[in-house]
RNA sequence: GCCCAGAUAGCUCAGUUGGUAGAGCAACGGACUGAAAAUCCGUGUGUCCCUAGUUCGAUUCUUGGUCUGGGCA
């Protein structure tokens, strides 16, 4: 028993803002201390977003195993929930083989759910979650989420409608699980090594809009067209993704491919920033400026 | 060469009946607890093209330039 605290057991953790290389970072740290990634990425979980969400190919993983890629269907939306449930799943194993995770993540909520028991229990929702809140004002909504979850509300701004409607159904579907407070605990999982990617703005923006490029000139305008005519709706959340919205109005006639390609660039800046702002509060981290 | 129009934030533009200016996008800061590549909050960063006048005061009006569009030759 004692083998199994969080002492014995260290994992590495990558984090940073998305084209910042992180997966090359973790890859050639698990090669020099035989460790196995375990990705937490948000889009990278869905099959068939290939090419919008810089996947590791075969060769980027040098033989390294990857965990948590591929493994929701784009049809269906995922959550942390089950990220968690399944990530912590792949960790043990790891353990149980005597190697070390290696969690490289750019989702700041599915790398909070892995150093943190934040609660979130097994399974769950996505289908539970569709309660409608017909005809209500968001003024309306905040005032029931006020009366009913007052901790909850006190951290949501009033504009905020999709929070505020999430935390209701929430609610509605389980209002047993977790209590607001008490859910940042560090797990007791394993002892987090935070390695924070650091690169500079300007470089970072020039790399991202290479990248972009790149996505374009290596098919994503295929991808996505391949994921439509399969069925998967503009109104899911892998099609919510950075890349793949902007192409799918392009194809639908709503805009150029010029303009698409200058929002994905846009709404990928947008992104590395929040998640600098997310990662930066990881006290303890070490910075690898880069 | 002549005639028109324009010149204001990084970009596209609005505006000031004369009191040194504001939108969108970009940029920057922040939040984030079961959709998170989502969602939301906050910040104006400026020789108002130059010049000489009129004026207490000019980005605004007037003179002369420069540059950029468009038209006529």
């Amino acid at each position: 028993m004692m083998a199994e605290s969080a002492e014995h057991r260290e994992a590495i953790v990558v984090v940073g803002p998305t084209a910042a290389g992180k997966t090359d970072y973790a890859v050639a740290l698990a090669l020099s201390c035989g460790g196995e990634v375990v990705s937490a990425d948000s889009m990278q979980v869905y099959v068939g977003l290939d090419k919008g969400t810089a996947k590791p190919s075969a060769e980027e993983m040098r033989g390294v195993p990857h965990h948590m890629i591929d493994v929701a269907d784009p049809h269906e939306d995922y959550s942390v929930a089950q990220f968690a449930a399944a990530a912590r799943r792949c960790i043990d194993d790891i353990f149980a083989r005597g190697k070390v995770p290696v969690v490289c993540g750019g989702s700041g909520l599915y790398v909070n759910a892995l150093i943190f028991d934040m609660g979130l229990g097994e399974d769950i929702t996505a289908q539970r979650r569709m309660r409608q809140h017909p005809a209500s004002t968001s003024d309306e909504l905040y005032a029931e989420l006020v009366r009913r979850d007052p901790l909850a509300a006190w951290g949501i701004h009033p504009n905020n409608v999709k929070r505020i409607r999430r935390a209701l159904d929430r609610l509605d579907a389980a209002p047993e699980l977790r209590p607001f407070s008490g859910s940042f605990v560090l797990t007791r999982q394993f002892t987090p090594r935070i390695i924070r990617l650091a690169p500079d703005r300007e470089a970072l923006y020039r790399r991202i809009d290479a990248r972009v490029d790149a996505f374009i000139a290596n098919g994503l305008v295929g991808e996505v067209r391949g994921l439509l005519a399969d069925g998967v709706g503009r109104g899911t959340t892998a099609m919510q993704g950075i890349g793949y919205k902007e192409i799918a109005a392009y194809l639908g006639g709503e805009c150029t491919q010029g303009e698409a390609v200058t929002r994905i660039k846009y709404a990928t800046h947008h992104l590395a920033k929040r998640q600098e702002t997310w990662f930066r509060r990881y006290e303890g981290a070490e910075i690898v400026r880069i």
